[in-house]
DNA sequence: GCTTATCTGTTAAGTACCTTAACCATAATA
DNA sequence: TATTATGGTTAAGGTACTTAACAGATAAGC
């Protein structure tokens, strides 16, 4: 199997020279959208967006974005400051403490959203259907490989 | 053009899903090996890693991570302390500062890339002939459109 | 039932990395 | 030559992360 090994070597390297660098730049453009036109910063906005997917506990954050329990709790403070999360002890075991998004923070998520959107699809309105089907089953196996379902 | 404006934005979606996600994943590993093994940074071995690819003045460090020069300019401070890379004020033009890899930063760089590459073959093992080209075709479509050319 | 262990989350102290603004040295330009 | 532009460094300040120590709630052992 010296063939396989070798394609899946060269896989290996061709995921780690790009995700690294292209989120770079996405990350970048993102991280204008939240600072500019609105007052949080990417990493809030990353938090936001994972309490809309259902990540809704202080632990369960921490896990999503492998970070300690401690920075999501903190970072968690910011948000209820800035009026966008609300923290709610729930009533089956009370050690837990959901947390939800405020009318405010999907407001801003959406226009967010919205802003990113348009940048990426910039850039890749040049891609023929082809190289967009490929992207997007790479991205289904890539995301079932390295990404943890939901909890 | 309803169909493939549709194709696009399920791609676009689908790359704002998975990249970012699959990045936390990877960057924990990578971190973990860097710090634990060898007694530099995520952000240091990137940077060394960077500089081996040609990227190898201040400015361009910047541009390459989207980062201030001043970022760059305090990581390379620690880097040179660490006796892995040297300053070299170049001829030419005197405002120019070469980086150069000291030897023993290409030691720790290749240990630490054999140790990510094992964890990163571990994970994706599993995949068919077929998605792994699958991902390395998406991987050259993305590094064309998001990723700037070498220097 | 009572004690101990485990689990979730918060607080505190310290570190890493980033930003902007001001600055120096060099090079290009009018 | 005087001015302007460029590459890099320094300084001050902010954000987000870490580990360690802690409190409260639940589970397990006896």
């Amino acid at each position: 199997m010296n063939s396989s090994e070798s394609v899946l070597e060269m896989t290996v390297d061709s995921v780690l020279e790009t995700i690294p660098a292209a989120w770079d730049r996405i990350r970048s453009n993102l991280r204008a959208a939240a600072t500019g036109k609105f007052d949080i910063t990417l990493e809030q906005f990353h938090v936001l967006r994972h309490i809309r997917q259902g990540w809704s506990t202080v632990g369960d954050l921490a896990e999503k974005k492998q970070i300690s329990r401690s920075a999501v709790s903190q970072a968690v403070d910011v948000l209820v400051a800035k009026g966008l999360v609300t923290r709610c002890q729930e009533s089956e075991d009370r050690r837990f403490v959901r947390l939800e998004l405020t009318p405010h923070a999907s407001e801003v998520m959406d226009a967010n959203f919205a802003e990113n959107r348009v940048w990426m699809k910039e850039k890749m309105a040049s891609m023929s259907i082809e190289e967009l089907n490929t992207i997007r089953q790479a991205m289904a196996v890539l995301k079932n490989t390295f990404v943890p379902g939901k909890p």
